[in-house]
RNA sequence: GGCCGAUUCGUCUAGCGGUUAGGACAUCGCCCUUUCACGGCGGUAACACGGGUUCGAUUCCCGUAUCGGUCACCA
């Protein structure tokens, strides 16, 4: 901690993770682009990397990758923000937050990346490139034909392209001045064996030879993922990279262009997440997947500003964020203890970068739906109320909040979704209109008929509080005048009450839905059901 | 195909040389209950294969297979 911070630091980095967490503050970003609504991975790579900046005591950046105009989706930003917001994920410093940094859009930060570029090429390290689209592609296609080990770029095949390294300066100078497209190109080593150790994976080595001359910025000036990440991680003071396996195989070619520009003492530590499965089959997770099967795979609904299609979201479909960060911590990562509920602090608190799994997860939404379940069952009544009122009303219904609670309280654990609560509660609001036929053929019998006649007679001199215990003593009461065993008749009552042989509790049934009610319907049945066999 | 990575019940996973291989989802059974659920209890179910190393391998090493990722002026 004290004076020989530096040299400990960047000498322990490499080895020791505990060590330089001491002593520097942990930054991570979040770094998606916007390119469409994020992906339910996105958001479990972005809880990772907020679990772990929190977790450590860190700052947590949201940078907005934006270097591919083409790719722009109007919105996409936007859902991103809110998405993150909507599960919990707090950003410290970034865009919609602001900070030291700004801009974090990195459509707004060209002028940074071409200085960068172009002082590579001016070390030496990198190089102009003219040659066009179909040179390229006649290029690769006269390699693959002399079945050369790689159709790429590199080392071997620049000499033989339009580049900076073939061309008279003269020429170089001329064309750029004339206005002629050009990309500037990584010159990488011909043979370099080129180390990281992931966090997760440990050491991985990969040979130069394997890495082709990398596009770092485009012919519209803009830079690729590969400069532009590395310079904003640098100038960001990231400590910790933490994203999908996708870019495993790049890796190695960030770790040169670190060293490359000189940032290798303190370039940040890799940590590569595992991807997610498709549910079935062979693959990652598709938006295909989630049409196919029926579930979301975005965290908020998403249309399509162009097509006008409507995807799914966790949150429109009925998944609390509790339940969704829940799933997804889970998903590739588990703290070796049985604990499966988890909020936010808890998985803040037992969250390592060391135990996450290594190989690939498959999406399983059966299990996002029981943790939703858990959720939904630890609700209070009065959060689930007004939803449940809402729709009541929307479907011309008379509900009063006290009726929505105890409705909520009534059916909360039998559901996986708030939504369902309401449908589970149409024996409430509707009367029966038709009797469950084997039900009534089964226990419809002349018992059936004397009890229920028996608790009416008891039911409309009733006076007292029309709540489930003092209904359970009425009924009680009135069988036991009548000589009636209860447990024979009750499948006959609850038929005659709901027209249907299953449900919920029938004396808080009957509380909610009243005195008259309860009387209406129990004349209702006996005027309707015919008794089969006696 | 080259390169990189991975491989424990159907699924998510624990395990980090010696375990009756543990938990959760799903599934099945039992109990609870007026019923259906919920809940409780229990059952079925896994170390990809072949070589090493070792007194001993799920665990370490090497192959094979399979799966995943990646090979763009996309991220």
């Amino acid at each position: 901690m004290d004076a020989p911070a530096t040299f400990t630091l960047s000498f322990f980095r490499s080895f020791t993770l505990s060590l330089s967490l001491m002593s520097t503050p942990v930054r991570v970003r979040f770094a998606p682009s916007p390119t469409g609504p994020l992906h339910i991975g996105g958001v479990r790579t972005a809880l990772y990397n907020y679990l772990f900046a929190r977790k450590m005591g860190g700052q947590m950046l949201l940078r907005i990758e934006d270097t591919d105009q083409n790719r722009f989706v109007p919105g996409a930003e936007e859902y991103i923000l809110e998405a993150l917001r909507w599960v919990g994920i707090e950003i410290d410093e970034g865009q919609g937050t602001g900070g030291p940094h700004a801009p974090y859009r990195q459509s707004e930060r060209r002028d940074i990346y071409q200085k960068e570029a172009r002082r590579l090429v001016d070390e030496g390290k990198a190089y102009y490139a003219f040659d066009t689209a179909e040179e390229l592609d006649a290029m690769r296609k006269r390699l693959e034909e002399a079945n050369a080990p790689a159709a790429q770029y590199n080392a071997i095949t620049r000499m033989q392209m339009r580049n900076s390294l073939t061309m008279k300066a003269d020429d170089v100078r001329a064309r750029m001045e004339a206005g002629e497209p050009y990309v500037i190109r990584l010159k990488t080593p011909r043979k370099e064996e080129v180390r990281l150790n992931d966090l997760i994976r440990g050491w991985v080595n990969v040979h130069s030879s394997a890495i082709d001359d990398k596009v770092l910025l485009k012919s519209d000036g803009l830079p690729t993922y590969h400069l532009a990440n590395i310079v904003d991680d640098h100038l960001m003071g990231i400590t910790h990279v933490i994203r999908g396996e996708e870019w495993l195989p790049s890796a190695p070619l960030h770790v040169l262009l670190y060293r490359y520009l000189g940032w290798e003492s303190t370039m940040p530590q890799f940590a590569h997440l595992p991807l997610l499965l498709k549910p079935e089959g062979n693959g990652k997770l598709s938006k295909r997947d989630a049409d196919l099967g029926g579930f979301p795979i975005f965290p908020l609904q998403w249309t399509d500003p162009v097509t006008g299609q409507v995807a799914r979201g966790f949150r429109e479909d009925g998944y609390l964020p509790e339940a969704t960060i829940n799933f997804l911590a889970l998903l590739g990562w588990n703290p070796g203890t049985e604990q499966e509920l988890f909020t936010m602090d808890e998985l803040i608190a037992s969250f390592e970068l060391t135990q996450v799994h290594k190989a690939g997860a498959r999406f399983d939404i059966q299990k996002a739906q029981w943790f939703n379940h858990q959720y939904i069952r630890q609700q209070p009544d009065t959060a689930l109320a007004p939803a449940v009122q809402q729709q009541a009303e929307a479907a011309g219904f008379s509900c009063s909040p006290e009726k929505a609670e105890k409705i909520a309280a009534l059916l909360k654990g039998r559901v996986n979704f708030a939504q369902e609560i309401f449908a589970e509660a149409d024996t409430i609001f509707n009367a029966p209109t038709s009797y469950d036929e084997a039900i009534a053929t089964a226990k419809w019998n002349d018992d059936a008929v004397k009890a229920v006649t028996a608790f009416r007679d008891a039911l409309i001199p009733f006076d007292g509080e029309f709540v489930a215990e003092t209904i359970k003593h009425t009924l009680s009461d009135a069988m036991t005048q009548a000589g009636i065993k209860q447990g024979k008749i009750m499948q006959a009552m609850r038929l005659a009450l709901t027209g249907s042989g299953a449900g919920p509790d029938l004396m808080l049934t009957m509380e909610i839905i009243g005195q008259d009610e309860t009387v209406k319907r129990l004349e209702k049945a006996l005027d309707n059901l015919k008794v089969l066999k006696s």
